[in-house]
DNA sequence: GGCGATTAATTTGTGCACGATTTAAATAGT
DNA sequence: ACTATTTAAATCGTGCACAAATTAATCGCC
């Protein structure tokens, strides 16, 4: 018996066989990757999730960026503060419902999708993967992600 | 022009189309699944893959760990101490080298393996697939993980 | 019209995650 | 032997992530 092995269990599975901790490490990996691409433009890496949304379309209620992200207020609160303070976004209060929050662009946010084209290019060539087989590992991972959001009750 | 994309912005991928973004928000699926599972018997997910992983191979120092999980001293250092206060291990510099601190079970740690039985049954349940077919997406996901990593200069 | 229930966002408290710095021990080089 | 370098943990500061509780606005129902 070796010197790696010998106070191994057999009986108790490594975390590197486990899906849940695979996908755990590569969220880390991601993360990673992207920290010093973003740090550039001043933004974090769910900061730079919650800009690609509004670039995406601009004008929503903070319920519903939760919706696309599958975050709640109480963690975009303080982020989209953040953001805010940075200038990149304004927060209103909805005149036709003040419960409701609306998240815009300024020009100085819009202004920052101009500078993501090379943090992408960046990313997918760490990943090192073609357009198609990303899809389907991608398509395979949602499939589990929202099983397991659909079965709460 | 539908209600829905009135405002989109055909340049801008959605989130949703990240590969990316599937992993983060899957990783916080898990977490969340797990979370209920795990409160019962008083761990977190991070404390449960620390423990897994020592339930595997005890008596390994703090570094060992963190390359076993992917996280550093200053992340674990704070989650060791708190399973060494609910009693689950222990903390001792090792004497032959003192710079170093080696992880051991306690017999409460030891003896909590025997609850997640319960625990991995209801994950694989709420997952969903085979275990063939974990397998596969599980090698797809590490070797981005590893790619991401290898090409850090 | 008024009031209980619901809804949207915020606040609060705990626990990661990690870069940067610090402390202390072991090792290397002369 | 002695100093410079390297290594292992711990510490510090910032920013998520989320449950639980709070605040305030709207809705539903009578």
């Amino acid at each position: 018996m070796n010197q790696m092995t010998q106070n191994a269990d057999p009986g108790i599975p490594d975390v590197s066989e486990m899906l849940c901790f695979s996908i755990y490490s590569a969220g880390h990996a991601f993360t990673q990757l992207y920290r010093p691409l973003l740090d550039a433009i001043g933004l974090t890496y769910p900061q730079y999730l919650v800009m690609v949304a509004l670039w995406r379309r601009d004008g929503r209620t903070v319920k519903e960026l939760g919706e696309t992200l599958f975050l709640d207020s109480s963690t975009l609160t303080p982020l989209l503060k953040r953001l805010e303070t940075a200038g990149f976004i304004t927060r209103t209060r909805n005149p036709r419902d003040e419960r409701q929050v609306l998240l815009h662009l300024t020009e100085e946010g819009r202004r920052l999708k101009e500078s993501t084209a090379e943090v992408s290019r960046c990313v997918q060539e760490a990943v090192g993967i073609d357009a198609d087989t990303a899809n389907k590992i991608q398509a395979a991972i949602d499939a589990i992600r929202d099983g397991i959001h659909k079965r709460k009750p």
